[in-house]
DNA sequence: ATTCTGCATGGAT
DNA sequence: TATCCATGCAGAA
């Protein structure tokens, strides 16, 4: 650390607050105190202030910030030094001068901007074009700022900055405008006619036909042009969970600039990815959508008044700036993080994610932006000309998209145009996601994707996504996925390969799934797609529309495919909890106060009485294991959590059983299965299930355990038939059976209420699949059945 | 005739 | 009511 001399009363320069441009007359820096008339005219200015200006420095003065002593020389007894993690430098943290010169680190601690370079090979943000003469005019659009001491213009405060750091320099500075650097960089291209492309090599011709030029153009190219160390963005240090931290921990240092270091072992933290436990960055990155907006409102109100008037509203200052719309959530795996971030090194922000619609996934190659998310996370844009913007996949192939906007509404509407070939190289179709993070250092960003729409293979259990053959949204439609064959170790899926199967939206953590996609049933029992709709007939769409909205206003919901046993053996009571029992109409309807818990599949092994085994897999190792019959499982289930074999604790161990053992289980289990659910005995599942056919439920003559058995209950047979024929079992009953059918028995009363309900069941054939929806309201789907 | 482009419409929230 | 956004659609290419 420095030993300069300092003023005894500066501290910082935001931590006085008391800067205030001086016209001209005074060095901008209020510790130097001396008038320009003492010196030359400044020749050198350094930061930019919030006008948008530069701060006039004397020579003195200016040669220590071209010369990275700024601090060193004006700072050094301010708070908010710190040591570089690396080298062991001192770094100031504490003020306007020194934001761009430290990253922070996820473990705590900062780096010193020369490791970061060092670390990373690094550029402007590379998402973005070349300007004219060879600048970095987005770059500079994006107002990250570098580092003094490479000389070179501090241009500009990062503007992911949160709005609250915006705040606190708000302080220190006069005026009410913020950061207009950008602006003038955008206003370059637009007023000026610069075609961005011209000064690209990745691009050739207008600008405006890149979106019929979009194709892989070099991969994860470094431009020379800039220089390492050019535009080290502070993208990460600044949209990681800065908010909170400030709010929580002022104390740490006087500064807001000096605030945003995380405090270690804080999983808010800066979102740096180490493939050994990149799960923070999930949450990390939700905190980031805090900083939605600054770019653009920072870009426009300060210097695009005019777009305002003319795109429509002004962008969401203040409104709504901090709520990203849960779907956009990033749900990002582990997987896709590795996939994304080889280098361990490289910052790994997620951003948001958007569910292909069918339009996004059609020919026309537009990509609906959620509006909230562009404005946030892509570069502003004033014209809905908008700009080419280079986005990576996850391959490292980088792709040029053009980002624009239309009028809409008085408001604006995003897209991203040309992504068909990327589209169609990752082959994703309507009903997949596709994620957007950024990497740090560089900002570049990058789109990842997670197929909902096929039933993953081994390969993606390996990390690899599967490569189904592309097809466009039409072809999704009656796409029936079939389990996937071949897995090393028996899944779920192959075993429980139940052709009745109905369709089920569950509700659970997407996230959550993605991650133990590995588990088995939920993952091949994905449906090959959430858009049942994509007609491109808007009115049969309108349906289809609404059944997705309806699925994504639980923004956990993904929809599987299963049987009505598997749904009920998923479908468990909460433990602890002991039903309600009401009588509707002479049915009795057990009622929970929690949800059922969504619970691993557990195969039921036909030595049921003595043994009270069951069988559960790993989701890791794919490996079986036994467990007790009594435990409910959560849905991500691993070796490591099997306490009821600490020999078998590790995926490390030999599976217990035999696959041709598991096999003769499985078959067993299979036939029981059907036998619980009547199909066994070759009986109508509908009829089984809902004894709808004037007969008793096939299952009524067995002896079998219902899916849902309960450690206490001592029922044999307890699945009551919403005829109501066939055997009851006492009210008193604790036995957790068949509550989903129940309540949807319960939700069918008003409908009986009104009559219709209390005649027969109409003749024709059931279905051959109780079709149950557990994400929709369960009236919707029993209305155009039922009336 | 087909594709592209820009905007409008309307359901959902 | 305001806003978002999926997608329809008409005119241009």
């Amino acid at each position: 650390m420095s030993s300069s001399p300092a003023p005894a009363a500066a501290a910082t320069v935001g931590a006085t607050g008391s800067l205030v441009p001086l016209t001209g007359k005074r060095c901008f820096n209020t510790y130097c105190k001396r008038k320009t008339a003492e010196s030359p005219p400044p020749r050198w200015r350094g930061w930019h202030l919030r006008s948008g200006e530069l701060a006039e420095l004397c020579d003195h003065c200016s040669a220590a910030y071209e010369q990275g002593s700024f601090c060193e020389t004006f700072h050094s007894d301010a708070d908010g030094w710190r040591k570089c993690g690396f080298c062991g430098k001192w770094v100031h943290c504490g003020c306007i001068v020194s934001v761009a010169s430290f990253m922070l680190l996820d473990a705590g601690g900062i780096e010193c901007i020369s490791c970061a370079q060092k670390s990373f090979a690094t550029q402007r943000l590379p998402y973005e074009f070349d300007g004219p003469n060879g600048t970095d005019i987005f770059t500079s659009a994006r107002g990250f700022a570098t580092s003094s001491q490479d000389k070179i213009e501090f241009d500009g405060l990062p503007e992911r900055l949160t709005p609250q750091i915006h705040t606190q320099l708000g302080k220190f500075f006069n005026g009410n405008r913020t950061f207009g650097a950008p602006v003038a960089a955008h206003q370059l291209i637009r007023e000026e006619g610069i075609d961005a492309s011209e000064n690209s090599p990745h691009l050739a011709g207008e600008a405006k036909n890149l979106a019929t030029q979009k194709g892989p153009v070099s991969s994860l190219s470094i431009n020379s042009d800039s220089g390492i160390g050019r535009d080290i963005p502070l993208v990460s240090t600044m949209n990681m969970p800065i908010v909170t931290y400030l709010k929580e921990n002022q104390s740490a240092a006087s500064l807001g600039l000096a605030a945003p270091l995380p405090l270690p072992g804080d999983k808010r933290e800066s979102a740096r990815f180490f493939s050994s436990r990149p799960h923070q960055h999930r949450h990390a990155s939700l905190l980031a959508k805090d900083n939605f907006s600054n770019c653009h409102n920072s870009a426009e109100s300060g210097g695009q008044p005019q777009s305002q008037v003319h795109n429509g509203r002004p962008r969401a200052e203040g409104r709504g700036r901090n709520q990203l719309l849960p779907r956009y959530w990033p749900r990002i795996t582990d997987q896709e993080l590795q996939q994304i971030s080889r280098d361990s090194n490289f910052v790994i922000t997620p951003l948001f994610e958007k569910m292909l619609s069918a339009s996004d996934a059609g020919r026309i190659g537009r990509l609906v932006l959620p509006k909230k998310c562009a404005e946030a996370y892509f570069p502003s844009i004033s014209q809905p000309e908008g700009l080419p913007i280079k986005i990576q996949d996850v391959k490292g192939q980088e792709w040029v998209f053009h980002f624009r906007f239309w009028p809409n509404n008085n408001s604006r509407m995003y897209v991203l145009e040309g992504v068909t070939p990327c589209i169609q190289s990752m082959k994703l179709q309507a009903g997949d996601v596709v994620t957007f993070s950024r990497i740090d250092p560089g900002g570049k960003l990058v789109m990842g994707f997670r197929k909902t729409s096929n039933i993953p293979t081994d390969q993606d259990i390996q990390g690899n996504k599967s490569e189904n053959g592309y097809s466009d949204g039409k072809e999704v439609n009656n796409k029936n996925g079939k389990a996937s064959e071949g897995t090393s170790a028996p899944s779920i899926s192959s075993l429980r390969n139940s052709s009745e199967s109905a369709t089920a939206s569950i509700p659970f953590d997407q996230g959550t799934l993605s991650e133990s996609g590995r588990s088995g049933i939920i993952q091949k029992e994905v449906t090959p797609s959430r858009y049942p709709m994509l007609s491109s007939k808007r009115k049969s769409s309108t349906l289809g529309t609404k059944s997705k909205r309806l699925r994504m206003e639980n923004e956990d919901s993904i929809e599987v495919k299963l049987s009505w046993e598997e749904a009920q053996e998923l479908l468990c009571p909460p433990p602890n909890y002991k039903p309600s029992v009401l009588i509707i109409e002479g049915h009795e309807i057990e009622e929970y106060e929690e949800a059922p818990v969504l619970g691993k599949p557990i195969i039921f092994p036909a030595i049921q009485d003595s043994e009270k085994t069951r069988w559960a897999q790993c989701g890791d190792c794919l490996k079986w294991r036994r467990v007790p019959s009594c435990v409910l499982l959560p849905l991500i289930w691993t070796c490591s959590d099997n306490s009821w074999g600490p020999e078998r604790a590790s995926c490390s161990s030999a599976q217990q059983v035999s696959s041709q053992q598991l096999e003769d289980l499985l078959h067993r289990d299979h036939a029981s299965s059907d036998e619980r659910s009547g199909l066994g005995a070759g009986g109508d599942p509908a009829a089984a299930m809902e004894g709808e056919d004037g007969s008793p439920p096939a299952a009524s003559g067995h002896s079998v355990r219902h899916p849902r058995h309960r450690r206490d209950c001592t029922r044999i047979q307890c699945i009551q038939p919403h005829s109501g024929r066939g055997p009851k079992h006492r009210p008193a009953s604790q036995c957790g059976v068949s509550g989903t059918a129940r309540r949807r028995l319960q939700a069918l009363a008003p409908s009986k209420k009104d009559g219709e309900a209390q005649r027969p069941p109409p003749s024709p054939p059931q279905p051959a699949k109780p079709e149950i929806d557990l994400n929709v309201r369960p009236e919707r789907d029993e209305e155009p059945a039922t009336h």
